[in-house]
DNA sequence: GGGACGCTTCGGTGTGCACCGAAACTTCGC
DNA sequence: GCGAAGTTTCGGTGCACACCGAAGCGTCCC
């Protein structure tokens, strides 16, 4: 029933476009806080949420009083990047905390479900380099599984076969791809678990703790 | 200074929508033509026009006293294909004759500049087939240079670099990969000088034709 | 050069929709 | 149960923008 143009309409809104993007950084909202952050009522952000859960663009689950949305597929993680990649390079941001959060995101985010990013490319590179990924144009194939399940305690086999596997994502602001898909998200598990980032409670930008930046950037990717 | 959100209203709107649809059929267009296909007037068409070329997502030749319209960038393509897929089965076309453009969609279309729907599938499934590509989850590496060489004349060395070279593009009807990137356009290039595949007049469909059947779908690709 | 063609600019019309506040509804904690 | 917190529904306001026709301006053809 839908078209092209219907789904764009829904991304067209300023503020459902802010909300799709704070839904980008991964864990699901509860629809007051994507309120505040994206500085509607919260009647008007009801609407939103209405709209957007009609379309299939995120799903909303009741959690006692609180409903808490995410998005629904990978596919709509994509089609958000292939826009941002397509605004080009983001608007020049204004005032010192605006840029300062334009810094962190730069360095490090979630985009969806995996790793991007400054430290996202890094760490692409670096298991490259080991040899665990193997570089193809613009997109990665596995190499040394052995690799990811001696490093990363990551079981190739084990991971969901639903989805694409492992997929070159173009980094909206490095311009040079990071590692999406399944084992993109399995490498941000453990990018959280072993606290090599944490995430702020503002967003997407992730920080990046001292022993993350040895393991990301440096490739000391053993614990 | 663009954002997301202005992105999309670009696309939201139906006409430039599907202004933008026709486009994704490959050859540049005058903007009388399109006029007569997406169904407005003239002057309304010349305002879609000129928004679309200053955002960047289109570029306009003067060609003496007409003006021809084509995608800027590969990005462009890619972020409408991934628009379509979140757009999901498209709507049920009303009418016999919707229908049957539907059907021929389905059957072969280009993609921008590449070959899609079931021919474009069955293409990449035989040339990994042959060795011709690896297939890794969804996209694709280059296999056997030599027989991309013998049996297609494409020598991959000479292959544009600019932009990725093969890649995996995730057939919006067919919900399996087509063969996307420069290679993908040098098949397309090879298909229609060889008479595999001719462009209908009606918009981004493709006919197959009797020998394009054999050599497409059945992987008999030497001439 | 005159006339037809192709396209753009301009002014006026109409519709769609994002926004908020107030009120109703559900769930939680005590 | 009762008040507070979280969310949705409803009504009213205002702005943004797609559309067309008429007029103007280059370009081609004879």
């Amino acid at each position: 029933m839908s078209e092209l143009a219907d789904v764009a309409a829904l991304l067209a809104d300023r503020t459902r476009a802010r909300i799709l993007e704070e839904l980008l950084g991964g864990p699901a909202l509860p629809a007051g806080a994507l309120a505040a952050r994206v500085g509607v009522a919260p009647s008007t952000l009801s609407g939103h949420l209405a709209k957007l859960e009609a379309a299939g663009l995120i799903v909303v689950r009741a959690r006692g009083r609180r409903r808490e949305a995410e998005l629904a597929r990978p596919e709509v993680a994509e089609a958000l990047e292939a826009l941002a990649r397509l605004a080009g390079p983001a608007a020049r941001p204004i005032g010192l905390r605006a840029v300062n959060g334009h810094a962190a995101l730069r360095e490090a985010r979630s985009c969806y479900d995996h790793l991007a990013g400054r430290v996202g490319v890094a760490l692409a590179d670096s298991l490259v380099a080991r040899g665990a990924l193997v570089a193809s144009d613009g997109t990665f194939m596995v190499g040394d599984e052995a690799y990811l399940a001696d490093a990363f305690g990551i079981e190739v086999a084990a991971l969901p076969r639903r989805r694409t596997l492992v997929r070159g994502c173009a980094d909206w602001t490095e311009r040079r791809p990071h590692v999406a898909g399944a084992l993109g998200a399995a490498l941000l598990d453990v990018a959280l678990s072993r606290g090599w980032v944490r995430r702020r409670n503002d967003g997407r930008a992730l920080n990046v703790t001292t022993a993350g930046r040895v393991a990301l950037m440096d490739g000391e990717h053993t614990r």
